[in-house]
DNA sequence: CATGAATGAGTGTTCATTCAT
DNA sequence: GATGAATGAACACTCATTCAT
């Protein structure tokens, strides 16, 4: 049985870890959208902390150093990308419809942080070995993603014997160069366009010819 | 008529200039180095200096100021880039062959400078933008190598009615990808196979069903 | 005639005082083990709360600032110092094997403490005046002790007419050497060893011709 | 022979390397100034700077940091110690004399930079590893020239068989204890009382007793 | 043309101290 | 009494840039 105290104390406890996790969050909330304005050089601990509303010192609490801080925020960024893209693929059933749908579902992932790509891009680099290792986890697990789906369509015997680890990653890639290439892609194409044309492609690339007719909707001029 | 001594000028001016020029280089060579191993932000100017073997202060008697150098910098690996591409492609005839030749020319100019291709992604954004539009111009130029002969190809009734641009761009990206994901896929495949691969999965997903024969020996397990 | 609440708030009063004391001794060992450890500056004040297993802020409820608490514990230091070699002095009769016997249990003190020493030397320079003229207050009465057994020995007729000041501090410095020096002194001599050949020389040049045959004990190869 | 161009290199930088010369001193002087008034910890490199007339950054082109400052700055004293005492001591003949002129030599030195022997107590423990054994090199060095003159005596059986490393470093810590106990021995003695008193008490303690009436003009009232 | 000493604003980081809880 | 999150001034150190020689 708990004493009064120590139910008090839990409380506090308990309190105190809310806040220091919604702290560190509005700290890297700041941080991100400094870095992914600038890149992670140009931005000074003292302006995230101005950002933030708070003092320097605190950070530190927080975060052990810059470089944390960054990892941090990289990190941050491509857990959201993996968790969206597991959210699309996982609602559709026929498998070349989910290799579709979570690269729809990353581009607009990307699109929605296309700092933030480009920031990963960037900044990886400063990051030290383990930080590093993080990062690729990262993007290994979101790879998986369209991996298992590739596989699962090759399974089926849907696509043709692609190598699986080419073809995911390629998509991967696609979709990045919407934010890495936007300079160029947005003056030519709508977000929607840039994925039709990707996924038409991309499929084209690999469907049987008897299953293309399926997937004539997804092929458009490439039908 | 010239005077003696107007020739002696013409010869000094030329001697000068040619001293000038290769001045340049060499600080150039210097800097490129160090910033394609570290990255721009991490290269001083006097490190530029040291290696180069001269002063700090003769730097900027070439050079502006530093983002100037890191421009230079950038611009000359995207100048070997293109050049390299552009005698590539002239090589062959079949506007498919073309295609196939371009992307392997690319593919192993970004293998010989990897770090450049990185330097690029990573710092086009540190400079400004007369800077980043240089670098964009240059990058269009290479673009357009690859982009002519798809819409040759397509002329010629060769491949499907691909958006050129699309596909070119993505031919493209996919000779960065080697080095900007070599981590990945320096891990599963040798850099003949990753044109291989590449070259057979972009080709698989344009080509009319009609020729994919022809070019079997560049579709390899997807003809 | 004392209320029982006058009682209970005695008790509590005394209590509380207690816990004061006992509060404040606990911060002022973890301060003291880390300082002598690494010199005041080293050490912060979140690391001696740490040590002491309490919060930062409760260190200012005992210790009014950084330089209270590093006053409280020199003048700790310096305070057994004084208490220990008072001890010593009494335990003996004769003037002259008192000072050797304060002299040893002098330079036991300080061997046994060497940090707490070396502190003291370091760091009295950073406290304000009333801490500088503290701690010197506390030299002077350990001093006192070896000055009066100087005295006596003079007064019996024992010793020459040196400077009792002058003899007195001499030996307290030679104490301090075995700190302060010990880098040098502890690669020749055990500290047995020191204290002898100190005792003898310091000895060998105060003691009359008449008298230090019945000293010989304490003169070694002086005798 | 040298060509003109070779003399004027040769000319420059046999300038730049006086000029350099001359600004380290430059340097090393201000820095000492406020060491010594106020330990090194308490002096930051802008001060320095100010006090020098230049900025920070110039500094570090002559020191790598903070520590090799400190580091230069009490080298510096010491070696001047042992300079001084260098030349003190050759100019007697008699080994007994040398005793005294060494030990008032170093006690003038010491008197004349007071603060410079407390600042190399103070802030010794602050160097690396590398730096500490600089100085207790040094230290040795000056230990050796009383040490000599020691063994000499004792070779010419002018004392008694003391152990010349007790006697030598018994002597150099009674003269640092002019500036260590200062406070003290200030109120009581002048620097010649101290030094005479001193000298008296050292050679009176090893002194045989048929050689002591050679010196009675250092025994003072201990003759 | 070439040097490199000199500048000084700017960076990441620490830590004594305060105060709401 | 006790906590520890929060502050912000201070520090050591770096480096692009200038300019007298």
């Amino acid at each position: 049985m708990k004493t009064l105290q120590q139910g008090a104390d839990e409380a506090t406890a308990a309190a105190r870890d809310a806040r220091t996790k919604s702290r560190r969050k509005q700290l890297l909330a700041a941080a991100a959208r400094l870095m992914e304005e600038r890149g992670s050089q140009e931005v000074s601990m003292q302006s995230v902390a101005d950002a933030a509303g708070v003092s320097v010192g605190l950070i530190y609490r927080y975060f052990g150093n810059k470089q944390d801080l960054v990892q941090a925020v990289i990190v941050g960024v491509l857990e959201e990308f993996s968790n969206r893209v597991g959210a699309a693929v996982t609602e559709v059933e026929d498998p070349v419809r989910q290799i579709a749908a979570a690269f729809k579902g990353y581009c607009e992932v990307i699109d929605e942080n296309r700092d933030g790509t480009i920031l990963a891009y960037r900044d990886t680099k400063t990051l030290d070995a383990a930080g590093r290792s993080a990062v690729k986890e990262l993007e290994l697990t979101t790879g998986k993603l369209l991996s298992k789906a590739v596989l699962d369509a090759a399974d089926a015997g849907l696509i043709r014997p692609v190598d699986y680890r080419i073809f995911a990653f390629q998509l991967l890639m696609t979709a990045h160069s919407w934010a890495l290439k936007h300079w160029y892609f947005s003056r030519h194409f709508s977000h929607e366009d840039f994925i039709a044309h990707h996924t038409a492609l991309a499929l084209s690339g690999v469907l049987r010819p008897e299953t293309r007719s399926q997937y004539s909707d997804l092929l458009g001029d490439l039908a």
